[in-house]
This record gives structure tokens, sequence and C-alpha cells, in this order.
RNA sequence: GGGCCGUUAACUCAGUAGGUAGAGUAUCUGCCUUUUAAGCAGAGAGUCGCGUGUUCGAAUCACGCACGGCCCA
């Protein structure tokens, strides 16, 4: 597999370039010139303009796309991070000798070339190369020009091979850039600081999940990876940076799917002196900053649908889209036993001891969340399934929480966060139990955070936004694994 | 975890009454100084994902396994 012709053909001519006093991988070329620079700045400028500016000499470096090759002429296609251009080699220019050796490159190495540019009969903007260089030879054979690699796994599992040969892949990931920057910038500019907390923690919370185990050797103890950062920024709010976010990873350990990955990049935020309401405004502004920093427009294509994310967006109380999206008979919102039927029915699994919102979450997921197409929020969340979330003035059965949904997923969830130490602890308590009656998913007390709370968490909101869904939505991919580099995958061989 | 589909040359793919494995690109050789999926002529290149079974004979049929994709849970 490692040794076949094509491999063995390569070896061997660079072997003669070698020999030939050419060095395979040098690093003395230094490109001067981006070939997107050099495509914008010579766009309007006709062959006799640059006839005139031919001691005008370029440098840029780049990998062999393709080669056209004549006798004693030849157009190659170089392509840099920035693009790729066309250029010219002529054996009356390089003289018999570098011609002969070029010829010996191949489809894939990296050379560096000068000289000045001319457009061709067709009016191509095209570099006319005066002086070659290798800089990194080339081992293994490109895909093939025309299809290039489509193989979905290869994709995955060689990442920089689908990075060279589709550039529409490129843009996703410099698009990724972009939105992970814009949110920065936003969060940064109103006085937000970045922070870093434990993804290795003792206790996983913050989120209702299954984490990842790991082991620490030398102190002797388990540890979790994080499911969310949730629970130590809150800590920081307590010490006083009323304004905190983190951009980084968590871990979860559940199903693979075209939205989950067992690893993920989540945006969380907290701001104190603020509401869920608040965050709501936040939210829609934010989003639509990154997508106007990608698209330039808040009119999203997706999967061959539009997606309108100009505020306000709609929204909706919990109960009142179970019955109008849903359509959920009303008698079920508060019938825990017709709520548990209902859930059941529709593929809900339920432990003896689950009650009203955690049915009521189950029928939301399957009845009313593939259905929220367009930008909308969800508020009036049961108390049962937000053991974070602070309480509803007015109705103690809700809670002041937010989640939104766009293209039928989840993006995010904020919440006024609750502050109240003795409510918290015995949030936690009633998490613990349900652990203990085989909801793995459920969190563990942490005794330091409800400590951290007795001293004093200024009311406070917080958010957390998916950042590879976002990716999905303003790069229109159906599957979050397009969105990062190097998805979880098997190993090749078993 | 379940269902369906896929896995053949470096890449993209053909290949069913089961009978010695094909094309295009890429590669190599020759010709060719404005091509752009360059062209013309010739050549080489494959543990048909892995294993077991059925059969005189398996890329092809059966079963199992691996990896991947989509859908469902």
């Amino acid at each position: 597999m490692d040794d076949n012709l094509l491999m063995r053909q390569r070896r061997q001519k660079a072997q003669e370039l070698k020999e030939a006093g050419i060095p395979l991988f040098p690093n003395n070329f230094r490109p001067r010139n981006l070939i997107a620079d050099i495509m914008t700045e010579h766009e309007r400028m006709d062959s006799g303009r640059l006839e005139d500016m031919q001691d005008t000499k370029f440098a840029l470096a780049g990998r062999i796309m393709a080669i056209r090759s004549f006798g004693k002429a030849a157009f190659i296609k170089l392509q840099d991070r920035s693009g790729s251009l066309q250029c010219h080699l002529e054996k009356n220019v390089l003289g018999e000798e570098r011609y002969g050796l070029f010829k010996k490159l191949d489809v894939g190495d990296i050379i560096g070339v000068r000289g000045p540019l001319f457009r061709t009969r067709t009016q191509e903007l095209t570099l006319r190369v005066e002086h070659w260089q290798l800089v990194t030879k080339n081992y293994r054979a490109l895909p093939e020009k025309f299809h290039g690699l489509t193989d979905v796994e290869q994709r995955y599992r060689q990442r920089y091979l689908d990075l060279i040969m589709n550039q529409e892949v490129r843009e996703i990931f410099k698009a990724r850039s972009t939105i992970v920057a814009t949110i920065r910038r936003y969060l940064q500019d109103r006085g937000f600081l970045e922070v870093e907390t434990p993804m290795m923690q003792h206790i996983p919370g913050g989120a209702m999940a299954r984490p990842f185990e790991t082991f620490h050797n030398a102190l002797g103890m388990k540890l979790f990876l994080r499911v969310a950062p949730e629970l130590y920024l809150k800590r920081l709010v307590v010490g006083g940076l009323e304004r905190v976010f983190e951009l980084n990873r968590n871990f979860r350990n559940e199903g693979v799917s075209v939205r989950h990955n067992p690893e993920f990049t989540m945006l969380e935020f907290y701001q104190t002196y603020a509401t869920y309401e608040d965050l709501m405004s936040t939210t829609e502004e934010v989003v639509g900053l990154c997508a106007k920093a990608v698209l330039g427009t808040l009119k999203v294509p997706y999967q061959g649908r539009e997606i309108d994310l100009t505020p306000p967006w709609q929204n909706f109380d919990f109960r009142t889209s179970l019955l109008e999206i849903g359509g959920v008979p009303p008698d079920v919102l508060f019938n825990t036993e017709k709520a548990l039927d209902l859930s059941r029915q529709v593929g809900g699994v339920h432990k003896p001891g689950d009650g009203l919102g955690k049915a009521l979450g189950k029928i939301f997921d399957v009845l009313v969340e593939p259905e929220l197409f367009q930008p909308t929020f969800i508020t009036g969340y049961p108390l049962d399934i937000s053991p974070l979330s602070r309480t509803n003035d007015l109705d103690a059965e809700i809670v002041d929480r937010f989640e939104f949904f766009i293209a039928g997923r989840e993006m995010g969830n904020g919440f006024s966060e609750l502050n109240d130490p003795d409510d918290q602890r015995a949030r936690f308590m009633d998490q613990v139990a349900q652990r203990e009656a085989g909801d793995d998913e459920a969190q563990y007390m942490d005794a330091d955070y409800v400590r951290a709370l007795e001293f004093g968490m200024p009311p406070t909101a917080g958010e957390g936004l998916g950042i590879d869904r976002l990716v999905m939505l303003l790069t229109d991919q159906p599957s979050i694994r397009e969105v990062i580099l190097f998805p979880l995958l098997r190993p090749e061989q078993g």
C-alpha cells in the first residue's frame, strides 16, 4: 500500500533531482506576494499594461495543482492559501537545464516562482516564470483533478487532502474562524473577560449529559472531562468578574450523529445585572453579526430554504409551543401520567421517578423542535428540567429561561441564574435523587459551588451557544462533521 | 443499539444468468511553445475492505466481522 508504482516513480524522480543538486526540502524561499493580492491588483490590467511592467517581478510559493505540458513550454496551476494562479514556463526563458529539471517535478510539489505577469491568448492572468525553485517535494499523488476527493471517510481522515483539493472546505473553516472572531470581538468590546476554566473536573456539572471519565495516575484520582464550564464561570462571577465568557470545548459521552460530535465547541457567557430577556436580544444581535460577517446578510440560505435572522425572532411559551406547534392535547400539559404516556408514544423512555417536566421536554424534542425552522425563542421551561435556572417570580412551576432554535435544531440555552444557595442546594439534592433512581444524565451535588453562592452571586444571566451548529447554519452544511476539522472516527484498522 | 446503503488501480467510478478484472483521470515513453478536464500514439499499474462457507470455479451468492454514510432510538 505504501509501495505502489506511483510512489516509487516519485521517489525515483526525487532522487534524480537531488543528484542534480536540487534540495528536496529547503527552507530558504520567501514568497513576497499572495496570489489573491496579485489577482485583485491586476484584474483590470490588459495585456498592454502588463507588457509595460515586465520589470516588476513577483515572488510566490504554492502547490502545483496541475501541469499542462508541451514540448518546450508548460502551464502549471499554482495554489497558495489565498487562491490559485496560472504560471507559464518556457525553455527559451529558463534555459535547457532548468527546463529539463522542471520536467521532473510532479503535481503536488510545492515550488517558489519569480517573474512578471502577462495575459494569455484567452486573457488569463499568468506569471511568466523566470526562476523556479523546489520548496517541498511531494511523494504521494494528489486525487484526480476533475472529481477531486469526494470519499467522505477519506475527507475526514485525511482532512489535509480535503483542504488541498476542495476550496469549499477551506471556505467553511475560514467562515468558522470569522464567526469565532466576531463573537470574541463582540464580547470583548462589551467588557467581557475571556477565561479558561477546567476541562478536567472532579464533579462534572452544568449540563444534563453523560461525561467521559479519565484517571490521573500521579494523584490517583478519577476525573471527568467537562460537559460544560458553567459552574466554574459562575464561581468567577461570585469572584467579581462580572462579565466573563469562555469559548472552548465540551465533551459529552453520547452518540454521534449529524448534529452531535463527542467534543464540540460552545460559547458560554455570563453577565451580571442582566436577565434572560436581555440575553435574548444579545443572541439576536450576535448571531446576526456573525451572519453579516460571513454572508453579508441576515437572510441565510440553508439546505434549499431561507432563514431570516432579522430581529425580533418569534417567541413561544414552552407550553404554548406544545399546544400550537406540537398539537399536544391541553390536558397533557398538567397531568404527569398523560404526559408520560404521550412521551412514551413518541419514543421517550422513562423511569418510574420521571416527572412532568421531563415528559414534556421529551415531547417537545420530538414534536416541536424539528418544526422550528425560522429562528425561535422558547421560554417558560419547567423547573424540574432546569436545575440551575432562577424560578419565575409569578409561576413557581417554571424558570426564567429560554432556548433558541434555528433550522429545527437547538442552538443555545440561556437563563437568569439561580443565585439562592439554599434553593440551589435543594435542586442538587433533587438531581442526586434522580441519579440514584437511575438517571445517569442527572447532575451531581457540587457543595463547593453552593458554598460559592453563599458568598453571594449578584443577579446574573448566562447563556450557552453551540458554535458548531452556528457554523453549520451559516455555511449551509447538513452535518456537524463538515464544520469540525477532525471529527471523531473509529480507527482505520480495528 | 436497530434499519437501509456503500467499500473494486493513487483518485472518480463501471463491472448480476458466478467463468482468467475494466474506463476516465493520474503515472511512464514518444510527439507537441498560449494551454486551462490541453491534444495525439503507446505502455505499465489491482491482497475487488477482511474472514468463513456454497461451488469445478466467487468482485458477483450466503453468513460473520471491520470501517463509513443516511435514517431511526
